[in-house]
DNA sequence: ATTGTCCCTACCGACTTACTAGGCAATACA
DNA sequence: TGTATTGCCTAGTAAGTCGGTAGGGACAAT
């Protein structure tokens, strides 16, 4: 399970993939929107700002905007800047491993093998997955910042 | 991320499932062979048997077994008994779903489609990989009960 | 100078995690 | 019958995490 931090900021992210990637939009725009807190979710962007997923901009017409194009963010990215390793166990993480202190070999060790697979199942998503890809207006009203403007008709 | 619980819970229900399944188990050799603190793994122990995974029996010689065979038992069960819900957020979850309540339409949320995916996927290896699949001693050394009798010679 | 915005640090209550403690209850065996 | 052995049950608890709040400083535009 992630935590709420990691849903707000992935539909914070999410938002802002789909504005116009050259404009500035306030943290309470976005807090108002996904119905997160305003201080909460500063926080989280803060954090994503200093992992350079985002710019941001200080004072009037300030705001946050994506840093890179969406298609240059995968969701497991965000995820692990926020919430950690994707991993089931920290022994079968690629990106955050750490041993096993109760395991004689794990090399071995078959929990820990059908925990790699899991975590190669859930990074074959997560990894390829882009906020582009996400991002479509179509697909994600709502997470989208407006109210459909109903994109290809017919 | 998975809990110690649930670790220590997958470890010692794949050994009881690669020993002789008419035979008890003693909770202390099981704690003592997966380094698991004794009292705690007790408890771990219990909660498998009071949702029907393991049998057990007090006094003299008395112990863990498993209660089914082991190709009936499942990680993602065991995994949801000690754990709950596989899914990444309880609004992309099938056996525990809680609705978003950041969430205005559910139906279109971006996020939540990708975290379906998530799930799916790791059902799909948790609910059809069963102990008797993970146990096989050659391949779960580290797990199992004996000191490795050389499976396959060269 | 003033207003609007992000930036930073600190703090907090509630909950969860990972245990530990202590004794009761049943079973086997002498 | 007694006693040792084992699981069963309830409680407690220290440390950490989660999900925020609070308050102000820095900086940019006007």
């Amino acid at each position: 399970m992630l935590t709420q931090k990691a849903k707000y900021g992935l539909k914070a992210i999410l938002m802002l993939a789909q504005r116009n990637s050259s404009e500035f939009t306030l943290v309470a725009e976005i807090a108002d929107r996904q119905r997160a807190p305003r201080k909460y979710l500063e926080l989280i962007l803060l954090e994503l700002r200093k992992h350079g997923f985002l710019h941001s901009q200080r004072g009037k017409n300030g705001g946050f905007r994506l840093a890179r194009p969406p298609e240059q963010i995968t969701f497991g990215q965000v995820i692990r800047v926020l919430d950690g390793p994707l991993a089931p166990f920290p022994c079968a993480s690629l990106t955050g491993y750490r041993k096993c202190v109760d395991c004689s070999d794990e090399q071995v060790c078959a929990v820990r093998k059908q925990m790699r697979r899991v975590r190669d199942a859930m990074a074959a998503i997560l990894d390829t997955t882009t906020l582009a890809d996400a991002a479509t207006p179509a697909l994600a009203r709502d997470v989208a910042a407006d109210p459909a403007p109903a994109p290809i008709p017919a």
